[in-house]
DNA sequence: TTCTGTGAATAGGTTCACAGCT
DNA sequence: AGCTGTGAACCTATTCACAGAA
């Protein structure tokens, strides 16, 4: 399949967000634009570059619409998530309604803090991380979300990797080695405030 | 000044992180590039756009780009930062080490849930979100955190606005309105997670 | 020789504008 | 007439490659 462009698919993610939440039978390019905070020319070119899902005069029909980007964003089948770090951040994280709505289901979560491993988390049982490979051999995921110290992010990494997780969600400030088959995002919450911060600067 | 593009601003950011690590009183572009996940003409790019702070044959003299970094972005004044929502993931900011080590301090947190105003969360009392336009005119904030339901989020925003803020990290899942010389960023993670789900089916 | 600073070349992403379907 | 699909034009970011300073 051609290169497409990280924005585009994150594009398609807040397309997806307005299409569930849309009422009327159709909608134009020009509105799902206005929604997402795009233009309807790029709307439609990000669209394009997976199929013409759309009626010329018309528009997109909604509900089919929803499935080809629920399909192309591979949202249709479920997602086993291992969560490492138990921490402020972890605790957040399990009780985050938008991943279970979205499919992500958390179903397990690791520390090596001895106080926190065997306490209860949503339901789930805090275990301790050198139990990760042995865990994962028995039971696959293929995501993780990574929310432990920055000291700790990469050896976690490691034994993720080892165990065949090929997607992780980082939110420890650090940038992870990983093969190039595993996909590593980090979300970097000092950065941001960094980019804000240089916006109040240079005005 | 010359427009920047959100890139170059992240990865001065990036680089800053590691020059605050560095031992050695010089470094490369090389290096730093290695370092930050990038190549040395694109460091060296990033550095042209405000100065020639090298010196060649050497590379950069660590103190003065580290201070140059800072300063570009901002960071040498502290923020005053409010905090609204003091769900989990207020919790899990406030508590956040990183905000504070970078000069970002949460000053205030606001919430509209009457079971949780009055408790202290990390020292500070969280505070009825009604109070927010009357104590930012005493004590002016440059930038909020938004961490509420994304019900709210919008009008929390509205308020923040009227306010005089600024700049707004937004982690409620939706696209913000705000005027042109206010700043937004969205950190939205079940849409980093449906990135990596695209990943994951498109190999 | 080493390594920066920077124009020039390349690649990539966005917007334009219009032919063509409904 | 209304709105999609898309090549072409445009704009922005990255990479190349080399002159020049240490």
């Amino acid at each position: 399949m051609r290169k497409i462009s990280d924005s585009t698919v994150r594009r398609l993610s807040v397309y997806l967000r307005f299409l569930e939440q849309t009422k009327t039978p159709t909608i134009s390019s020009r509105e799902l634009a206005r929604l997402g905070g795009t233009t309807s020319a790029q709307v439609r070119k990000d669209l394009s570059f997976f199929g013409s899902f759309g009626k010329r005069g018309l528009g997109y029909a909604v509900p089919e619409l929803t499935r080809r980007i629920r399909d192309i964003l591979g949202l249709e089948r479920g997602y086993r998530v291992v969560l490492v770090g138990a921490g402020r951040m972890g605790g957040a994280l399990v009780q985050y309604q938008g991943f279970k709505q979205r499919g992500f289901h958390i179903t397990a979560i690791y520390d090596h803090d001895a106080r926190k491993i065997g306490s209860r988390w949503n339901g789930l049982v805090v275990r301790d991380v050198t139990h990760l490979e042995n865990d994962l051999k028995k039971d696959p995921s293929d995501i993780a979300i990574v929310a432990t110290p920055a000291e700790s992010a990469q050896q976690v990494v490691d034994r993720l990797v080892r165990s065949g997780v090929k997607a992780i969600l980082n939110f420890a400030p650090v940038p992870l080695n990983v093969p190039a088959d595993v996909e590593v995002k980090t979300v970097n919450m000092a950065l941001e405030l960094e980019t804000l911060s240089y916006s109040l600067a240079n005005r």
